[in-house]
DNA sequence: TTCTTAGGTATATGCTGTACGCCTACGAAG
DNA sequence: CTTCGTAGGCGTACAGCATATACCTAAGAA
């Protein structure tokens, strides 16, 4: 009977996103998320009760096309690792919003029912109890940790050449490293760490 | 000639820190920390030139104790696995600051030398080139990640607890984890992420 | 036409980091 | 012992933040 809404969650998010792409993470704030949707800054808490619910609903927002269901195949570091590909893809579509994705993953749906797919090809590969909970844990820690070294925090610039200008004489291994990493295309090196991992558990 | 300094960067990055063990990252402001040391706010601002300094600042004084130095003994996985345990020793007598960890970890000098020392054991282990760069990012990316979903971010309670109250119906495997991730201790499960990736590395 | 309900907004509050300008303690130089 | 320059320390002020509260209003139902 009242007023219908004039916005979707979806739209919401969409304009809160945009707004991390143009600007940067810094320039996330109530204002800016209601200036880009033209309206005032109070309007938003029909929407959200909090900033929180507004950075949860960008997250789902970014990860609304990632796909959660099992891979098909047989061998389950393939399954796993196609798996963790997708949410790099998706993330890397919009890679101002790591922090947030790091900040509420335990509160995203999407994300929880990644990591319900994850776990039953876990135990679809025969581990169970404690070593299930291990390689869990360990693939999430692993796409958390490189996701966030590859996008850099919004405060500082590219890290790796903050790295490849240290003191040569202090540093030489960091600095050969450095060097290195210039050529080895960031896929890559997602994928090679991914796959440290997966071997461990193929051999354990 | 002047009036000489009542404060080291020492007992700023002590009472920094102090602000967070007692009342969390959230409480951490300069006015908190300028009351903890009796001075007034601006007095902080003759040590720091913002901030983010002071997070820097607080950052090292909780690695002063990290011993960067390469452990002892023949086999490269052994002496990785000490160093990254020293990490998470010394990191884990103050939890509520790894989100500053992550967030400086690139302008840490002692992260910056325990990393050299990583970085020449991979070395010494025959690594170089590519893989090299791909085992050192996948470390830090463990590492990173794996003291992010111990200690989770200080907006939420312990993470564990809402994992494990996921509906059972559409949650199965997810809770079963849950369940059995209480029996493991924090340290088994640290622990036996990074030996998974340490023999993924070795197989090699 | 009127009433009800929720949408939208203006205003205000108490935080935050920090720029600015002042006063003052102090060690050296006379 | 006095004086002076320097830098430490602080009071005030300001812009920007999230958000509580109170209000006005658009619009469907009757």
């Amino acid at each position: 009977m009242p007023r219908p809404r004039s916005l979707s969650p979806d739209r919401l998010a969409e304009a809160t996103v945009a707004v991390v792409d143009r600007d940067g993470l810094g320039a996330l704030t109530m204002r800016t998320v209601a200036t880009e949707l033209g309206m005032s800054t109070m309007a938003l808490y029909r929407y959200v009760s909090d900033r929180d619910e507004l950075e949860l609903l960008a997250v789902e927002w970014v990860l609304r096309d990632l796909d959660t269901t099992a891979p098909t195949g047989d061998d389950p570091p393939d399954r796993l690792r196609a798996l963790a590909q997708r949410v790099r893809d998706t993330v890397g579509a919009h890679p101002g919003t790591v922090p947030l994705l790091v900040r509420h993953r335990h509160r995203s749906g999407t994300l929880l029912r990644w990591s319900e797919t994850v776990a039953r090809i876990l135990h679809d590969a025969g581990l169970d109890g404690t070593r299930r909970v291990v390689a869990l844990r360990a693939l999430l820690s692993y796409l958390i940790g490189a996701l966030q070294l590859e996008h850099l925090g919004p405060l500082s610039g590219p890290g790796t050449t903050v790295i490849a200008h240290l003191p040569e004489a202090e540093f030489p291994y960091m600095s050969d490293t450095a060097r290195q990493a210039r050529t080895v295309p960031a896929d890559d090196e997602f994928a090679g760490g991914l796959d440290l991992l997966l071997r461990g558990l193929a051999a354990g």
